[in-house]
DNA sequence: TACTTTGTTGAACGATCGTATAACAAGGAG
DNA sequence: CTCCTTGTTATACGATCGTTCAACAAAGTA
């Protein structure tokens, strides 16, 4: 006779709790992302979550970490090109760009205004991404002789990408992944930046 | 002694409720958003909204078609020009580029991919609106014989705005209406097409 | 005034929410 | 094999959710 259940490292458990919720956030929006769904949708029992992180709102916390993990993380390029055009194409690939993940991201926007602590750590990770953009967006203007101011720029950017995001999010036929990466790109080119 | 309580018209009294669900879904968001809070902020009791609306439900979705009608009602100016400054800069009055709305606008979004009467509602409007701004682009291309796709820029356009606001509903500090508005136009600008 | 219509109330219902807690069990240390 | 740590389960609790419904009352009609 096997084991009752399996026992897991706290990190590991950590992890699956919060692929789960990703997971709920996704299928069904905030409403969906009980603990009972969450718990379910990670093979486990109700009261765990409380065991390892500090109730629904501290796993909402960790999740939203996680997220932002993949897409901020400052690309390791040599040149502001190829490092700019990693941290566009990260924005429009097949892990991040498809309407569960998206979703999921609107879930937690539609919270940060109320949750303190989600918006301080928002606050934190968009300010940084916005200033490595600014910068990778500067490098290139240098490099090409190109007039622009940077900061306007890279506002327009993360509108645009964003934009698109919500876009497809709320209607997916309308454009595919394609579309919407070459339109930011195309929004790209009219500022003489030329990556693609 | 006066009467208990006052008696309004239907039409009235969902007009009522319409707006105290919005005020709600503006400052806690979806989970802001119960049949008690609603009702007191309109000053009435709790079984009204199944007496005026198909449940909690059907009073979201008539607060998201009246919320599009502000936004999505096509402009009556002459010329292709003014009609789309009228349009792009109701989307950045101070009635619209508010956070409470853009909190309620976030709101609902993150529930029209679980919604599908509301799915179907937002298809239609957005549909619209994006037709009506790639052909007021069409003919100011005609006009000043500018050359681009006016499709693309349409949404590039659109994703710009939806961008702006969003990242002013997380961050309001980060930069003001008059930045946004002039963030658009900018936008614009580099098409060729100049407004302002 | 008497009657009808219908906007409105307030209590009650079952369902589900997040959390706390005590009992249990898996796996390693000795 | 025994003990101990701690990951895990299952239940229970109070709170709150959306909805239903019978009773009430305001305003119009005759």
């Amino acid at each position: 006779m096997g084991a009752a259940y399996q026992r897991k490292s706290a990190v590991d458990r950590r992890q699956d709790l919060i692929q789960a919720g990703i997971a709920c956030l996704g299928k069904h929006g905030m409403s969906g992302f009980t603990v009972e769904n969450t718990c379910a949708q990670a093979g486990v029992s109700r009261g765990l979550i409380n065991h390892h992180f500090s109730g629904k709102q501290g796993l909402l916390l960790s999740i939203y970490a996680e997220m932002t993990e993949y897409l901020i993380q400052t690309p390791q390029a040599s040149t502001a090109d190829t490092a700019l055009v990693a941290a566009i194409d990260a924005n429009f690939d097949e892990q991040s760009f498809n309407q569960s993940n998206l979703r999921a991201w609107l879930s937690i926007w539609g919270q940060v205004a109320t949750h303190a602590e989600l918006r301080a750590l928002h606050r934190e990770r968009y300010q940084r991404y916005q200033s490595w953009i600014e910068e990778a967006l500067s490098a290139i203007s240098r490099r090409y002789k190109l007039r622009f101011d940077s900061a306007s720029v890279a506002r327009q950017l993360i509108a645009v990408i964003d934009g698109l995001w919500l876009a497809y999010c709320l209607d997916p036929e309308k454009f595919s992944l394609q579309t919407a990466r070459g339109e930011c790109y195309r929004f790209l080119n009219q500022y003489g930046i030329k990556l693609v």
